[in-house]
DNA sequence: CTGTTAGCGCGTTCAC
DNA sequence: GTGAACGCGCTAACAG
């Protein structure tokens, strides 16, 4: 591959001249500008972004770690995240956290030696990231739905707790009273969270959660199948449920169309993430919405900011995520 | 942050030494090694990626461009491109190409300046892209599914119009015999070559396609469900039809049990692609199944190949896909 | 308007 | 067993 050198040999100039047409960054004379700029087409010459970061000691490059990729919700998130970096200048590293802790260390190393400029962390369900995070310090992190106690970084988030809390109400609004929740494994904070609006819309609306009415499965749609399995063979089935993710509310979509009992008319199903495949399950499904798109501008906007040497007190920033009104709740009988 | 001269003057060493502890690349009196290491972890000194990318000319990352890394297909593919590559000890910088042949041509120009040493591109559904990449050579390219015309690069694919064959085979297996195909955009050489084996399937068993049988939609959900609309609206609707992406395929079952039409009962629906959702569907999809991990994994091995080095003739890997029945089809009658 | 030069942080050859 | 010094490709002072 050519170099700089290369080129300002052959053109007759100096380094600092070919440097100078490719930056825009000095007055250079229009001959020699076109002279140079012939030479780099002919010899396919591409400036090396190395060599430009060693010198300005930046990489115009950041660090994406999730969970899982393709998870829908996750890759629907990487997808803005990766739009919006791009048109702001940055690209990204993709790096699935999925895989235990020390494929995370493995990552969080390596970010560090590529230099990158900044970090989005997205919510990891386990627990295990913690310390490794912690001790970190020279990079701009900007966090995604959850915050890892004791890491300082900005935040951004939708609040788990109002969108879950959004959809119980909507439920109790259609004469729901017999209403079970769907979530994930009990140390997860996202479900937490959830499964906490959840109990306070019952509460303020006086309404008992008996033993029994939260179930913990996986996150996914096996778990979700299962857990309808269980929900539906009960003898007093619950007239709507409340599931604190899409992958799992289709699971147990599936699972009650199994079982033969429709939705909505004999039970109400609504759940959380708003991903793509919920406009078209069967029935369309009736969630909660985070602001995706929304969340993954705001974190690199805000990442950027610091990037750029922003030293403003640390920002959580909070969107609402809203109701999505499809198919899969009706109106108690 | 620290730099190995900083380390060294510190441990009062050479930045030679230095660099040789950390690379274990001569010995090192364990006295002098045991003080590095400890100056190392005290000043959280993390050697430079970019340094080293500069000096041994490579940089251990891969470029994957995808046209749409939401789509769960292409996010499951990507999921198994980052595992494989990190396991062999190279990371992944993600690049949409969707939102047009300006932003592809972008993200090429960034992979080449960001020295990647290889580069997957993942079949993207638009021909904006040839001319793009034909003027390239520098970097080892490998394709997934989608030979790029004019374009030198190792591919790898599972047999589009077998898996397609296979499908349609299932279907005419099961006694049905007016069998229509949803297709994506004409355009798309991944619908050619699938409506391609629908074809071959049909006249082998000397079935007529009639003018109609193969809907041309957009390659989503929504086009899926639109082009079940008007399937069902039909006097003589099908009694199984062949859809060429899962997506479609989920859209069109949401549109059958909008329109009240039970699958498998009245209408038989095979898949394309086994993504995540087809399996937690309405009724559980049965489709093909193109080997993705496996894919992925020869992707990058074979890439990590010419890395190396290798001059080997340009290779074509062909993998077989599998039909996988769930739910959604059943014997005519 | 253009050229010379000193690093950026690291690996590596050569000398001790 | 250790150190000095050069160069990877580029930018930015500094000269002219």
């Amino acid at each position: 591959m050519a170099t700089m050198k290369q080129v300002a040999e052959r053109a007759g100039v100096s380094i600092s001249t070919v440097s100078h047409v490719i930056n825009n960054t000095r007055v250079v004379s229009d001959d020699v500008r076109r002279r140079v700029l012939g030479i780099i087409d002919e010899m396919r010459y591409v400036p090396s972004a190395v060599a430009r970061s060693l010198k300005n000691d930046k990489t115009n490059t950041i660090g994406v770690l999730v969970p899982n990729s393709s998870n829908p919700y996750f890759a629907e998130m990487i997808r803005w995240i990766e739009d919006t970096a791009f048109e702001l200048g940055y690209h990204i590293i993709l790096c699935n956290a999925h895989g235990g802790a020390q494929k995370q260390t493995a990552y969080l190393r390596l970010l560090m030696e590529k230099r990158i400029d900044g970090l989005v962390l997205v919510a990891s369900g386990a627990d295990d990231d913690q310390e490794l995070l912690l001790r970190n310090e020279s990079v701009p992190i900007v966090q995604l739905e959850r915050a890892l106690p004791g890491l300082d970084a900005d935040l951004v988030l939708a609040g788990q707790e109002e969108g879950a809390y959004l959809a119980t109400r909507h439920l109790i609004e259609l004469g729901h009273r017999a209403i079970a929740c769907v979530s994930g494994p009990v140390d997860l904070p996202r479900s937490r969270e959830r499964v906490g609006g959840f109990m306070r819309a019952m509460q303020e609306a006086g309404l008992e959660v008996n033993d029994g009415a939260v179930l913990h499965v996986e996150f996914t749609s096996a778990g979700g199948h299962a857990a309808f399995g269980s929900l539906l063979a009960r003898p007093q089935r619950p007239s709507a449920v409340f599931v604190t993710s899409d992958l799992m509310a289709i699971g147990g979509l599936c699972a009650a169309s199994g079982a033969g009992v429709r939705v909505p008319e004999q039970m109400s199903v609504v759940g959380y993430d708003d991903i793509g495949a919920a406009s078209f399950a069967t029935p369309p499904l009736t969630t909660i919405a985070p602001p995706k798109r929304e969340m993954a501008r705001q974190a690199i906007i805000q990442l950027i900011a610091r990037i750029r040497g922003g030293h403003e007190p640390l920002r959580n920033i909070a969107l609402a995520s809203s109701l999505v009104l499809r198919s899969s709740t009706a109106p108690l009988h």
